[in-house]
RNA sequence: GGGCCAUUAGCUCAGUGGCAGAGCACCCGCCUUUUAAGCGGGGUGUCGAUGGUUCGAAUCCAUCAUGGCCCA
């Protein structure tokens, strides 16, 4: 039906897809300062989002970017072919209208149409006026639509922009520098996920896409650049869920001669100062429970958070016979032979759920941490934090290691997990030892999840909510 | 990976063995300040897919697909 319309307007020698269209205001301007523009001429553009013809007159709504306004066209002042034109007009057409900005009898402010054309014609109806576009497997796969008609779908992502812009301001005004590093790369390292792998035609080799900034940006420090940042696309080839989308986005900071002392505060100030200016608040609201991002935030013993939680003095697992012990006793499901790495992984895990308000639990065991600096009086563990709130981790930071004598053997150690079956261990990237044998400072480094962030600052308790176009299986017929 | 739930018109949803339905949207007619406008008329469909049971399946069974929630 719609498509005849298409036919019938080409047919008419009117064009169906307009051009170049200027406009005077955004409907926000003008339902803004209604009062002062009474009987202003005005020219908006948008989507035609519900019509009511009403005889020889006609009242259709606009909506723009900035919000809806309602234009009321007469037969009488327009004349009859630009008046059918209008009533011709569907919900979801793209139109370009012109006309005095006037209250009606019932008090909406309204333009009176002097000047009407069509722009883009639609094809398809417009999802139901008053229920919208409730599918979460169509808001995804036509995330267009789910902008178009839930409005706050779209106040998520103008949001996320401005957290973003928010981030690189405060890192800027510290002096940080952006970079770019390589998204393919020839050893996936940085963090312990399984890559994609793609392949270069060419230099017939593999490359893998990143799963974490971390080592480049240390390659940056051994050059001297002592404060970088980088914001960009992590992919990680693992499972899907509300907390995980396989391709996210990350930001990593460095800071020559600084540690996890610095980053804790660097983390907390960050936060609670993008919160502020993106929503003129550091508090917050995690499931109904008002949280506050105001720093200081507390600082955890790891190890004293989870004996807290589960009874178990996690020092006292050296082993797999230990890990296997405490897996039993707490009647872990590890899919594979318990270690000590999986069994500290569940353990965290454990603590982060009942985490709400924003904390920092610090001193991670080494078996997890191989790039981190070792703890000088206890070498069972790490300068190493992580941040949570709400539920979820948030950051990841530590003194960087940066003997190479010590992160070669780190990475023996990985290899020899990944031997055991652990195919998340971390890969040996001599390259990177090169690096560290060239000399790099003492730094703190941190690396925090920006959709994490978002979904924090937003309230969106699905990952998928705060990405635009989140991975979907293609759709079968 | 496991469990539960969902899938019917463009959208939101009813329909639990007997003619495929409603509201919105859409089409036709009426209506010159309406607003979930109103009034009258019109159903536009591969009931997610494939098998099976049955005289008869949207409905019961099996498998598969996609999605959601919970668990791992």
């Amino acid at each position: 039906m719609l498509r005849r319309k298409r036919a019938e307007l080409l047919e008419a020698g009117a064009n169906p897809y307009g051009g170049r269209f200027e406009t005077t205001h955004h409907t926000s301007d003008i339902t803004e300062h209604a009062e002062e523009m009474m009987d202003e001429k005005v020219t908006v553009a948008g989507r035609i989002m519900s019509m009511r013809s009403h005889g020889k007159t006609c009242f259709f709504d606009v909506q723009d970017r900035a919000g809806r306004i309602q234009i009321y066209a007469r037969r009488d002042d327009l004349g009859p072919e630009q008046y059918a034109l209008v009533t011709g007009s569907d919900v979801g057409d793209i139109v370009g209208v012109a006309g005095r900005v006037f209250r009606t009898r019932r008090g909406e402010i309204s333009i009176a149409l002097g000047g009407f054309s069509l722009l883009t014609k639609t094809l398809r109806p417009m999802p139901e006026k008053w229920h919208g576009l409730r599918d979460v497997d169509l808001r995804y796969r036509q995330r267009y639509l789910d902008l178009i008609v839930n409005p706050p779908v779209r106040d998520t992502f103008v949001l996320r922009s401005r957290i973003i812009a928010e981030v690189r301001r405060f890192l800027d005004d510290r002096g940080f520098l952006e970079v770019e590093t390589p998204i393919m790369q020839p050893i996936a390292g940085g963090g312990a996920a399984r890559p994609f792998v793609t392949h270069h035609n060419v230099l017939d080799m593999s490359l893998y896409l990143r799963i974490a900034l971390e080592l480049y940006l240390k390659r940056l420090m051994v050059g001297g650049l002592e404060r970088v940042y980088e914001i960009g696309r992590n992919f990680r080839n693992e499972g899907i869920s509300t907390k995980h989308n396989p391709e996210f986005t990350m930001l990593e900071l460095y800071q020559a001669y600084g540690d996890y002392t610095d980053m804790m505060e660097l983390t907390e100030q960050l936060v609670a100062t993008v919160a502020q200016e993106v929503l003129g608040s550091t508090v917050i609201t995690c499931d109904d429970e008002k949280i506050d991002l105001a720093p200081p935030w507390p600082r955890i013993k790891l190890y004293d958070a989870i004996a807290d939680r589960t009874g178990i003095d996690a020092h006292t697992i050296q082993d797999d016979d230990d890990a296997r012990a405490v897996a039993e006793k707490l009647g872990m499901s590890v899919s594979k032979p318990p270690t000590v790495a999986s069994v500290m992984d569940k353990l965290i895990e454990m603590v982060e759920d009942e985490i709400v308000s924003p904390v920092f639990l610090y001193d991670y065991p080494v078996v997890i941490s191989p790039l981190a600096k070792r703890k000088e009086d206890e070498p069972h563990l790490t300068y190493r934090f992580e941040a949570f709130a709400c539920g979820r981790e948030l950051a990841n930071a530590f003194s960087e290691l940066n003997d190479p004598v010590d992160q070669l053997h780190r990475f023996q150690q990985q290899q020899a997990e990944r031997a055991r079956g652990d195919d998340e261990a971390h890969p040996m990237d001599e390259e990177f030892i090169l690096a560290l044998e060239h000399g790099m400072p003492p730094t703190g480094g941190m690396g925090l999840g920006i959709d994490r962030l978002v979904m924090l600052l937003t309230g969106a308790n699905s990952i998928r909510d705060v990405i635009l176009f989140p991975l979907m299986r293609p759709r079968s017929q």
